[in-house]
Formats: C-alpha cells, structure tokens, sequence
DNA sequence: CTGTACTCTATACGACGTACAGAATAGCCG
DNA sequence: CGGCTATTCTGTACGTCGTATAGAGTACAG
C-alpha cells in the first residue's frame, strides 16, 4: 500500500507532472501506441472517484474502471499513487472557489477566505484528510498560498506571523471539514442518525454512567446536544471557532498597529 | 477493513467493554478453558503497538503476536477492531496527564489544558487522526470531557459556549498534533530532513516558479522557512495559535462580564 | 462418564497497491 | 516495403489487511 501523499518518488518527475512540463526529450517524437488518455483525465477521474466515496473508495483499479482501462494502464501516466493524491491535491486548489474580493477590511476577507476554503472541503472533503506537510508543489498550492497572505498584507504582521496567520485559519477550517464528513460518514456507514445513534445509547449510559461524578459533563452535554438537536452541529462550530480565531488576529494586529 | 471506529457493532456491548461490566450471566459460572488473556491486556498491547508505529502499524496480526495468540483469539476478547480503537481512545484518555492546578486565573489553566491535550497526543499521535464524532461514551472520555470543561465552569459562558470551548481548544491541538506526526512520518518514510526535501525541490522548483506570478508566497515561504529552518515548526505553530485562541476566548468571556 | 459451552486455531475470501512479463502498436531506419 | 525498438496496454501474481467459518481442544454441569 502507498504511503499517503508522495515523498517516496522522484522529486524531479513529480514537480514535471504538478507543472505538466512534458518529459524534456518528449517533445514530438513518440514511438509506440498512441496514448488514450491524459494526466488530466486520470486526475479529474480520481477526483470524482474520491468526492463521490471518500478517500477509502480511491483506489487504483476504481479510478481504471472508471477510465475504462486495467489498472496497471494508469502506471503510464502517473507513477504511482502517491503521486496521483499529489496531483489531484494541487488540481483542486486551483480550481477552488475565489469569491472574496481584494478590498474591504481584512476581517471581511479573512472570513471570506475562511469560507472558501471551507466551500474547498466541502466540495472534495478528502482535502481535509490528507497530510498538509510537504504539500505539492505545483500551480495551485502555489495559488492558493499566495490568495491566503495577500488577505494579511499591509496588516502590520511579519512574514513569519503572516504565515502562521493562513495556516492557523486554514487548520481551522481543515478541521472543522474534517468534523462534517466524519459527521455524514458516520451517519451513512451506522445507517443513523445522531439522533437514533444518541436514543441507541443514552439508556444504556444511564445504567453506567453516574451523572454525580461528572456534573459538569452530563449538564453541557445535555444542553449541547439538545440546543444543537444533535451531538454535533457543524455551523456553529463553524461560526464559534471562526469568531474567536479572527477576534484573536485582531488582537495582535491591532497591536501591530495594523488596520 | 474495518471502519474507522465502531458505530457498527452492538452498542450495548460496547459500553459493557467501555466501563467493563461483566456481560450478565458471566458472573461466575464459566464452562471452557480460562482465558488466556483479559479485555485490558489486549487495549494494552494495542496501544502500545499504535504508540510505536502509529495507526497503519495496528493490525490485529500485529496485536496477536504481541501477546502470542493466533489474531483469530483476540474476537473472543473484543467484537473487532473498531470497538478496539474505542477502547484504546478511552483508555488513554483516563490515563491522560492532569497537571493542571483547578485554581488560578483561567487562561492559565485553558492554557495547561491545551498543554495536556497535546500531551496526550505526543504520546499517542494516533489519538489526533481518530474521528472526534461519536465518541466512544467510557469513563475516559467522561472523565477528560469533565475535566475540559471545569476551566471554563463560571466564566459566565452559557452551556453550549462551555462545549464549543472545549471543542475549539482540543481541536486546535489535534490538529498540530497531527501535524507534528505527519512532519514525523513524512521524515521517516522519505528518509530526508525538512531542509534535505527542501533541497531537494528548490532547485527544480525555481525552474518552473514563477516568482513574479506570486510574489508574497516567494517572500513570505522563504522568510517563514528561514526562521523556523525548516517549512514546519510545531512548537512555534502551537504556541501563535494557542495565543491568539485564546485571546479571542479572552474577548468573548469578557464580554459576558467573566474574569 | 457424557454433553455442552467456551477458548483458541487453521484456513479461506476478497480487497488493496504494484512488480513483472508479455502482447500489441506505430514511428524510425534501411 | 521490412525489421527494429520504444511505448502503451494487459494479465497474472504477491503479500497485506479484517474477519467469516469450521473445527479442535478444554473444563464444568448433570
């Protein structure tokens, strides 16, 4: 089984294929059969594979049937899978929805950006699962990143700082993606919902539970779940976690001296 | 392969594992071989396998052998593995550090929490990979959500502010925790430093970067880089975003008249 | 003792990524 | 045109996983 994300191949033939340089001598001149299918269409194939089942349902073979090739036909065009979460990585960023617009206050873009990247998540939820180390190198990580800083340029923040900045508000709304589609995975792979999942448990709990020795757990939890109509409601986590974070990046740029 | 977690099985047997109650009529009267081994012998030996070579290391192969069964053996002692990851994130949840002094302003001890949380998940790094949602309901989990929530008890947070708190700090630190064992993971898999993957691309990079195309991620990725000598530096990471969590969660307790 | 409930083992299935070997194809050279 | 060869695509195979199933061995109830 591959590792997630590539690290193991060829940085060189990775970053020609995140940039689609072609194969430097490959210019014209090909020799065997013609090829049937592209970079391209093996990425927007393992794209859609992995929006509509998730990163499990990503596999080599599904990704061929879907082509309608073998398996192995996709060693042609990509080395191997790591490569393929790499590529498919970088082709949804740049692709991702960019709505906020450059001028306003820095608040207003920053929640705008915060919700694209959301939006981001929403739309390809295995974004939020993948290692964010080390990430592609290609066109639209690179888009991405520079889209995030300019929300924090001119704010009085150093570069360090800014970068920390991006990265803390997108973790953020990783997170808060990751919590959504654990949330529907859960529900579709239990065949319930958070509610009939609670009614599963709570009598059970209550013969186990002693409510004496966590006061403070059974209150809340109580009144979370009742005020959510569900253990977990991702709006409000959503909303919550955002107005802390940016009442938080107001606090230090504000004494920055920054707008 | 299993689903991450249970939500398939029996939830009445798996609260029964979580708080070890004895299935009823077990009370005495056995009728086969005694057991070999006991429900906490396997959580054990399974944590201590994840510990080591994280969550792709845990098979249940791996945990027989560990205690010199046949994998088969462990069924009769958990329904699968998905009840075993339960039972491993209750058991170290109720082992978790609790340094922290219930006294004291309570940044201070939102800020010993965070510390512990991270604690937790330096030592178990494939605690901050597991879904959040649908908790295993054991007394480890009772225990830390308890715990969590006395640092925000009479700060004049309402109950679901109380849990969204809690939820936004630990979720915060799952995420740096992830990605200090994800910057661990990739230096292993790869073999290469940060600074030797970074080599590795720069130069190649430069050919097909286009710094004018992005001018903040050429400035602001090296400066970042540079600093930390490295793309990645976790306690610097944890310690901005602790700060600025914080400080918003400083603004909302002080604009509910909290200390 | 026999019957029965239980523990533990052996084998097997279908999934995965991909190594390897081979077949088919099409441009190059003569 | 024929042959060479680089390239594409296919078929098969390996070792991994969780766990279903069937059976062997063990110890208590009658």
């Amino acid at each position: 089984m591959a590792k997630e994300r590539s690290g193991a191949g060829d940085p060189a033939r990775t970053l020609e294929l995140l940039w689609r340089e072609p194969a430097p001598q490959d210019a014209p001149p090909r020799r065997g059969p013609r090829q049937g299918l592209s970079v391209d269409a093996v990425v927007r194939a393992a794209i859609a594979l992995a929006d509509s089942g998730g990163l499990e349902a990503l596999t080599m073979r599904g990704v061929a049937q879907r082509l309608g090739v073998t398996p192995m036909t996709l060693y042609t065009y990509v080395p191997g899978k790591a490569e393929l979460l790499d590529l498919m990585m970088d082709a949804v960023c740049l692709d991702m929805p960019r709505t906020g617009r450059p001028d306003g206050p820095w608040r207003a873009r920053a929640e705008a950006l915060a919700r694209e990247n959301l939006e981001l998540c929403r739309r390809h939820p295995w974004v939020a699962t993948l290692p964010a180390i080390r990430p592609p190198l290609g066109p639209g990580i690179m888009a991405r990143y520079e889209h995030e800083l300019a929300v924090f340029e001119g704010l009085g923040l150093d570069d360090v700082e800014m970068d920390a900045a991006v990265s803390l508000l997108f973790d953020f709304v990783r997170s808060v993606a990751r919590s959504e589609s654990d949330a529907q995975a859960a529900a579709r792979d239990s065949a319930m919902s958070d509610a009939q999942w609670w009614e599963a448990h709570a009598p059970l709990l209550a013969k186990v539970f002693d409510a004496e020795r966590y006061p403070l757990a059974a209150r809340v939890g109580a009144a979370a779940g009742a005020a959510h109509q569900s253990p977990y409601n991702p709006d409000y986590v959503f909303r919550f976690g955002l107005e802390r974070i940016l009442d938080g990046l107001a606090a230090l740029i504000a004494s920055r001296g920054g707008a």
